[in-house]
DNA sequence: TGATTTCCGTACTAACTGGCATATAATTAG
DNA sequence: CTAATTATATGCCAGTTAGTACGGAAATCA
């Protein structure tokens, strides 16, 4: 709302917030994909018109790629205060799953998955850009999991014949099928299920040093 | 081609094999997506006008209905062909894997994953029937994996230990990860990694009973 | 006050959408 | 041959699509 300083721009002022329009574009893209959202589902879910919409973000193609980046930053962000907190490798991949599976669940017209598997996956053949988009958030994940893996071994966590790079792939795996489950409906329970086999697999491989750690 | 004993029906003959009009149906959708698809790219990839796609197929829905029906009827079968041979845990995910690679990467277009990841998520959301075929092809698919854990408790393969149902979640998700990364463009050599470091972590857990069978 | 800047709202366009009515072609039955 | 049957082909429909032109509204600046 308040520019610069408080010195209000020239003309007449918008009457929306570009950072809350975007996320309303998103949700929008989010329970229909990108060919099936119009213009207009837009304009009511943002509650601007299309030549503002326009004015704003560009065609409906920079729209949806301006909301992939928003999204993606998002994810960068709540993984990055995962490791940040240097807690132990079971509480951190706990702690991205159950981050994750709250946006998964989160939605009026019920549960959507991620906003990747759920709008870029479909465009992503045909379209480079939004491929190039997945492309990069696929690496980023990895990356992500792999510095978590890294520095569990390092603090011996995980023995020393654990492959971080190959743990990664299986914990984003996780991430990506909790999504898939969630847009098919299956409930929390089940998913959590999911999400705990899951790290109690990972946790308990890669060699003799690890930690038997039960429970919280 | 070929009716009933050689009988032939009694109208004008068709022009068109319904199957294969299916699977050129299926490729338009895989490629674009069921909102992405117009009956027009229908008309064009499968030859037929629009009025015989109607009469063959029923309406658009439908059509891509039956499509997600023969999808999930393939794959139900190469499933159940990897499981029937009896080969060990190892070579019989491996086979699975490398089936699921060879079909998620084929088309003109470029590498296409899987058809229900790539269509079907995107639907899920506002279209229960879709949502419910992409949920009974998680289970079928879960299952076929708990079947091949199991199968290979029994032979001591596993441990006692081994969770064939947690076992089998992370296989299947191997597959859907797979799908997303062949989507984005990463290249086989990538994607057989993957499945190969999955392979070795799923095999190599489960208690103390494993046989260390390295190498193929 | 009036000029300037910025944004909003209506209404328009040309193309495309899914679906269908109708006419015609190709085949079999008698 | 004619009638009946089944498929194809053309073309139309009303509704929707993405995108834009244009005039008015709301603010600042001088």
């Amino acid at each position: 709302m308040v520019q610069n300083e408080g010195a209000r721009p020239r003309g007449r002022p918008r009457e929306y917030d570009p950072e809350v329009a975007l996320q309303q574009a998103m949700d929008a893209f989010w329970d229909t994909g990108f060919s099936g959202t119009s213009l207009d589902d837009l304009s009511t879910r943002t509650g601007m018109n299309r030549p503002s919409l326009y004015a704003a973000f560009g065609d409906k193609q920079a729209l949806y790629l301006k909301t992939l980046e928003a999204y993606l930053a998002g994810r960068r962000e709540a993984v990055a205060a995962a490791l940040a907190a240097g807690r132990p490798l079971r509480e951190t991949l706990r702690e991205i799953y159950e981050t994750v599976l709250d946006r998964f669940l989160e939605g009026d017209r019920g549960a959507r998955g991620c906003y990747l598997v759920g709008t870029a996956a479909t465009e992503a053949v045909d379209n480079p850009e939004v491929r190039e988009a997945l492309a990069r958030s696929l690496r980023e994940l990895d990356g992500g999991f792999r510095e978590a893996f890294s520095r569990a071994k390092a603090r011996s966590e995980l023995g020393p014949e654990a492959d971080p790079e190959a743990l990664a792939t299986v914990a984003s795996a996780i991430v990506y099928t909790l999504a898939l489950r969630a847009r098919a409906g299956q409930p929390r329970a089940a998913l959590r299920k999911v999400a705990d086999s899951a790290v109690q697999l990972i946790c308990s491989s890669g060699g003799p040093t690890r930690k038997r750690r039960r429970g919280r």
